[in-house]
DNA sequence: ATGGTATGATAACTATAAGTTATTGACGGG
DNA sequence: CCCGTCAATAACTTATAGTTATCATACCAT
């Protein structure tokens, strides 16, 4: 019982006439005899009733038409469904941003890709940087939008921007006069951290680290909102990116020196065969030129 | 797209193996490969992740694997309903049957039939012979079992059982005493019959015609309980089968001199192909001994 | 590292079955 | 009553599903 001899049985059911049908179907009519056939000998009695000049169905044959047409029917929105896929009309991926990235760099960019694919799904799970990283080597999502690790075992990645790291401190701090600060002005400033897990955590005190310094941390949070709130009211300084924090009452945003830069991309597992949607997004993020 | 194919690839999908699944479905893990591949091609993407040891639907595939089963379960369930028909576990047809055949010789008729057939179903249209024998020339039911009429156009037909007519009247009727009557000596009794389309009207009547005789019909009714009520009234007499009054008060059976009998059988349209489940009654009919 | 094993892909060939053309036979309408 | 329409059949061709043999690669245990 194959779909070709149903699509042959519906047809034929439709237009009462197997020469007709064989004009339709752009087959010979010795074709469709011979698939309905076929069919009456695998089910064991006849669909069609030919001893008329009109093809008549059989009272099996009007039960099985429906059962024919239901199945087609159904193969054909299958085939629809794939079709989509492969337009990328429809679709999904899972996508890990950590809260950084999900203020300001990537409502820009998944705008944008809504622009041109606007059927298409992101599953946004939201995380550090590096527990990012995690997810998308266990393959708990596709792709990651995170700060770039100093070292990326075997990920693919894609560079978005690079962004200066600047020190912020209320408006009344003693130094917020300068116009750039070293490690070494700040080493006795209590500060304030994103969470264990967060990319940027790991830079500060890897920084503070190549100076020789161990800064004393009066708080650490995985809201960025928490954290400026908390440099304004004078709880202590932090590090963030330059363009994150645009006004902000109370709180200044000073060079360091050296000056210190992330940089933001996408990473994905390579030889892993990710959804088309997400394969779109990469290409899209190829293309993608982050306004600051 | 094809059904082995999709059944190929749910088979693979289910074992995570392309070896395992070509033995389970006992051809070459080549003919498996190749399928899978015809359908990635079709469909212009990857179905199955190979790049791993252990084979992975893709994100595409699961949403396709949900979809091929699906079919998949309603071509199955198609097979097993035509299969039901084949085996007669399934199955309906329409019979026309006159309420004089429907009381007594029908009954014995369909209980043993569904003894043997307990799930085919019969619709049962009742009306009078003459109009069965239309309705079966027009297809409108796959058979009759009527009072078979003298001619018979182009049908087939099945004798059941012969029946004697009997006379019926009043048990205080005069004539009631006598071992036999001619239709001379009834002459001008008011009879009771059936309506039009009713061939046991037609035969009386015809009867009556051969002795030059015309009837005074009191009354016409298309229900036998009607007929036998009337004569035990005592409002005229009536023409019934022999067995088809068992034992009825103020009711008394006379033969008719000569001895007139009435003909019951199947008859169906031939050519015409009809549902198993009518052409099992048929062949069960044609087996079937009636027990007056 | 390293060789063995398991597994899917590929190539060349075979067998199956789907499709074609030519023709016949049957039914129904003018 | 013949002619036209339409399905069935036969003989042949083509397409394709399936086979065997072999290769490439990833994983695993040593």
């Amino acid at each position: 019982m194959d779909i070709r001899e149903l699509e042959y049985f519906v047809t034929v059911s439709e237009l009462k006439n197997f020469t007709a049908a064989a004009h339709k179907l752009h087959i010979s009519q010795p074709a469709i005899s011979k698939a309905i056939h076929k069919l009456e000998e695998e089910l064991g009695f006849q669909l069609l009733d030919r001893t008329q000049k009109k093809v008549l169905l059989t009272e099996e044959g009007v039960v099985f038409l429906s059962l024919a047409e239901d199945i087609l029917a159904r193969m054909a929105a299958a085939q629809n469904t794939m079709i989509e896929y492969k337009n990328l009309t429809r679709g999904t991926f899972r996508i890990a941003v950590p809260p950084l990235l999900g203020a300001y760099v990537f409502p820009q960019l998944f705008a944008d890709f809504k622009k041109n694919y606007p059927s298409l799904e992101m599953s946004v799970i939201e995380d550090g940087s590096s527990t990012a990283v995690d997810l998308v080597q266990q393959e708990d999502v596709h792709v990651g939008l995170v700060i770039l690790p100093p070292t990326l075992t075997d990920l693919h990645s894609h560079l978005i921007t690079s962004q200066e790291i600047v020190v912020c401190l209320p408006t009344d701090h003693p130094l917020s006069r300068q116009s750039f600060l070293t490690f070494e002005q700040l080493k006795d400033e209590p500060i304030i951290l994103y969470n264990e897990g967060f990319v940027l955590r790991r830079i500060i005190l890897d920084e503070y680290a190549k100076y020789g310094l161990v800064p004393r941390v009066a708080l650490s949070t995985n809201q960025f909102q928490t954290i400026k709130a908390l440099v304004a009211k004078g709880v202590g300084i932090s590090f963030l990116p330059k363009n994150s924090i645009k006004v902000v009452n109370h709180v200044t945003k000073i060079p360091l020196h050296p000056h210190l830069f992330l940089e933001m991309g996408l990473i994905w597992k390579p030889n892993k065969i990710l959804p088309l949607a997400c394969k779109a997004f990469i290409d899209f993020v190829n293309e993608f030129e982050y306004v600051k």
